[in-house]
DNA sequence: CCCGTACGCTGAACCGCACAAGTGACGAGC
DNA sequence: GCTCGTCACTTGTGCGGTTCAGCGTACGGG
């Protein structure tokens, strides 16, 4: 089967190719009724303009592109990322632009990725994520001058637009209510602490807990999985004064320091609170089903593809802060039994 | 920052246009001296082909397709998307390929991407996920002449090439792991029911069962979600002679079945013995960990990117068998409790 | 009545690359 | 010494669109 050419509309219509064009772009040039009738003639055949034709004579490639820089096991396993494509895809296919994925291992790979889909004109613009502080990314997106967006910050976004949630004052929302519960010895298990927005929920972590006088408040490190994420619980619950109350950044670390409280033989939420971020099906899974920190991250996807492809068509775009993350409070969290 | 042209290389080369293809190509036509000159000026000023011109001039579009039909909350809690995009990116990566996705909402809208992907010539070929029986997708695409590989079955893929697992193989291993704990009343919560895997499963299940002289055996349908995992679970747990074990098509669903499980007071494994179809982290997870039907999920992913690869290099590929699942019991699979 | 102009369309020049055909130099063979 | 072949390029063409200049026609105003 060939593929339909514009020609052959052309030639079908009794016009020129640039007719058509003008005709299938919504330019004026054409008379109403030439233009549909060339619409007709197009859709009946089937025709498509060729993606590469038209990115080659100076439009727009009509693809965004997306770069990872997690191992398999980790984006796999958790459903952020597929939740924020699901997201972005939404907007984009809407306005039929194609996403374009890559796995990479590391920032300078992913910088390399950016700099050949630059050269080649294979993306129009693409997404930042899992921003780091000093990070390389932001200007080597700069000097190329890809239309790019962040999704993270806020802060360290250089002259890129970006699409943020305010963490900080979620884990303050979520801390004062631990508090408020009773809780005076309240642990977290941060992710990498390298990324960004591990600093800023760490950094609230400790202001707020300075200013509620939780002087015992400390924060350990992990990598988002579970195996990581129950070695940190069972540290922090071998310690001779043992939290009431543990804030993990993910929730599949929060289910496994579930596990191995209650391995230990602690009740949740008798003896442990615990709270995930990110309110994923699996917290309503487990017993007792997990207080989470929840956000639409769908949501949060399709306004970072608005964002970008507002950038694209050459508007003036910055920062954009999206819906902060709210409690859903379940079966896990609870005063402190009387010690 | 402009980006480079080939005519930029050329003529800091001081050759012509042609001569910098032949050398950045391998092919004939200019001297090794001058070959390595070109290269280096290249990489210098970091010059990559332009994908639409290249995808003009006849070659290939260097991009392969990828439509998902789930909605977005599966999507994102089912790892295995996530993981098998990672393994076909490891392969595509390395030869340069990009990946192009694209969620879909039903058979008809993928239909739709396809042939227009096809039109668009934005992609060489693509990959057909959860094939289902009389799938339309399979003569739309043999229609179209696109290059596709069908990551499933097997049968059912008309002309088109494929990977597959032996389901029906692992699914018996399992049923006689239970069987030899002493297991006599099994009952299956399967996935969706148009899916051909499920169908695969279901009827490898009938025929072990009766083989077997499990004259209890049932299968209950679900749709891989939490929800319904456990609405099936607690249909199944409240029936007159309730199963001793119960195998569940996703590990989600299991971890549901578990949690209604304990929370009815019946022991795992004790009272009823949980099998997981998946192996993900999750299942080590919980409480007891789930006894689970695993495989390398990127592995599967980076054999369908090799088939495609080889399906658009014009290589006759049928189907292909890829790694049976294996089952890792853990603890929640003991024998049945006396009654 | 004639000119200016808006409309509707055509023809051609690009975009950046691959590839076929052409060209000049040089060496081998008779 | 002349031809022929090969090598190492160059030139030119076309892929399928977009876009701009140009051009005939109809129409309205002075």
């Amino acid at each position: 089967m060939k593929r339909p050419t514009i020609a052959d509309v052309a030639r079908r219509a009794g016009v020129s190719k640039g007719a058509v064009s003008y005709a299938l772009n919504g330019q004026p040039g054409v008379s109403e009724a030439t233009r549909q009738r060339i619409l007709a003639i197009a859709a009946e055949i089937g025709f498509s303009p060729s993606s590469a034709a038209r990115a080659l004579s100076g439009a727009t490639a009509k693809a965004v592109g997306l770069a990872l820089c997690r191992p398999a096991r980790i984006l796999g396993i958790e459903p952020f990322f597929m939740e924020l494509i699901s997201g972005v895809e939404s907007e984009l296919s809407a306005r039929s632009y194609a996403l374009t994925l890559q796995v990479v291992t590391d920032q300078e790979a992913e910088i390399a990725v950016y700099r050949r889909w630059w050269a080649e004109r294979r993306v129009d613009g693409v997404f930042v994520c899992d921003l780091r502080t000093d990070d390389r990314r932001v200007p080597a997106l700069e000097e190329l001058q890809l239309p790019a967006v962040v999704i993270g910050g806020p802060g360290h976004t250089g002259a890129l637009a970006s699409v943020w949630s305010d963490d900080a004052a979620a884990l303050v929302e979520t801390v004062e209510y631990l508090v408020a519960l009773g809780h005076r010895r309240i642990a977290r298990v941060g992710g990498l602490p390298s990324l960004l927005h591990t600093e800023i929920r760490t950094d609230a972590f400790t202001d707020v807990c300075r200013r509620l006088g939780l002087d015992e408040a400390s924060t350990v490190w992990s990598d988002y999985t579970g195996e990581e994420g129950a070695r940190a619980t069972r540290r922090l619950l071998s310690s001779a004064r043992r939290p009431t109350a543990v804030i993990y950044d993910n929730d599949v670390m929060a289910i496994a320091g579930l596990s191995v409280a209650q391995e230990m033989g602690l009740a949740v939420p008798g003896d442990l609170s615990i709270v995930a971020w990110d309110d994923s099906p699996l917290c309503q899974l487990v017993h007792p089903p997990l207080t989470a920190l929840g956000r639409d991250i769908p949501a949060y996807g399709a306004h970072a593809a608005r964002q970008l492809l507002a950038v694209i068509a050459g508007e003036e775009v910055t920062g954009a802060q999206d819906e902060t993350a709210h409690l859903t409070p379940r079966g896990s969290t609870a005063p402190p039994r009387a010690t």
